[in-house]
DNA sequence: TGCCAGGCGGGGT
DNA sequence: ACCCCGCATGGC
């Protein structure tokens, strides 16, 4: 039922570009995005690119905090200034502080975070998001806002009581992987909801532990699940572009990466595969040559066209 | 068709 | 501490 309406003033923040990028087109229509509260009552908010907002919830016990929680999941408030500043002078990302200024990261829960980081392992743009995309189909979890199901990600416990689903969803051996970050947060192992206030440090430490969640997936999650920029998930795809741009070898790239981009690594890391499309490594080099560093319109699914092409991955 | 890709862990040195 | 390999899939 709805709970609560109104409108947000999104100030600096573009919520077209917030809402589109990184979704899927049950997700987002081009006009309308939810935006998930708490993933297990659950609470919802559709979110439309002006700034009105309708949130639901199935049940009438409501806590506190809602609309905070919806403004710091869409950045909203988020003081990304130090981060733009940087980026104007910088040789991967100047266009994009121009073109893309509005753009924040929206944010998902530690459980999600760290199901799209091991869907981005050893795997293409392509074949990760549809990954993704399948699971969620398959696991088929809905809620209704008003008289509408929308479909939500599966839970920990949806993926524990039908673990064979991972393997329809094509995501090979990464199945392990998934069903141990569920057990891990359903024994208590992981604990999401402290680790807000520490360190990323301490947060990849715990995370690591998860057997299949290493170094890049853990900060993948921690970028996304907590807003924490300062440790930046560096692959093969981004160490080679930091090769390339900035003139260093292998071993060097994530220093250098750290010493420009500061407590912004994580959020410029995310930046870059959005302005360069996430294209495979031999393009994304071209590109880069040929000086094309803003998002291209094209067909292939891209981080920004996703929510439209996606539409025709239906399985 | 036979590579190989936005990781990772394990086993060898 | 390193190096190196296998790993499920799908896309080219």
């Amino acid at each position: 039922m709805k709970i609560h309406d109104g409108k947000i003033k999104p100030d600096s923040v573009d919520l077209y570009y917030t809402l589109s990028t990184y979704n899927f087109h049950y997700w987002f229509d081009g006009e309308k995005g939810i935006v998930i509260l708490d993933e297990n009552a659950p609470i919802i908010a559709m979110v439309s690119i002006d700034g009105h907002y309708e949130i639901y919830s199935a049940s009438i016990d409501t806590s506190i905090g809602l609309i905070e929680k919806m403004k710091w999941t869409l950045g909203i408030g988020e003081d990304v200034s130090g981060f733009y500043r940087l980026a104007r002078s910088d040789p991967l990302l100047s266009l994009f502080a121009s073109r893309y200024r509005g753009w924040r990261l929206r944010s998902t829960s530690l459980w999600w975070s760290l199901v799209i980081g091991v869907c981005q392992q050893n795997a293409s743009f392509r074949q990760g998001w549809g990954m993704l995309y399948d699971i969620v189909r398959l696991y088929n979890r809905r809620v209704l806002i008003g008289d509408k199901p929308v479909l939500l990600p599966p839970k920990p416990t949806d993926i524990l009581e039908k673990p064979e689903l991972l393997l329809k969803a094509r995501t090979g051996y990464r199945w392990k992987t998934i069903v141990n970050i569920a057990e891990a947060i359903n024994n208590g192992v992981i604990n999401p909801d402290e680790y807000q206030g520490l360190n990323p440090e301490r947060i990849e430490e715990e995370l690591t532990r998860i057997k299949g969640v290493g170094k890049y997936t853990a900060r993948l999650a921690i970028l996304l699940a907590y807003r924490k920029y300062s440790l930046p998930p560096i692959d093969r795809w981004l160490k080679r572009i930091i090769m390339e741009v900035y003139h260093v070898d292998s071993e060097h790239a994530e220093k250098e990466w750290v010493k420009r981009w500061k407590e912004w690594s994580g959020l410029a890391a995310l930046a870059v595969t959005i302005t360069l499309d996430a294209e495979p490594i031999s393009k994304a080099l071209e590109r880069i040559k040929k000086k094309q560093l803003l998002p291209i319109k094209t067909n292939k699914p891209t981080p920004i066209n996703l929510w439209k092409t996606s539409r025709q991955w239906t399985t």
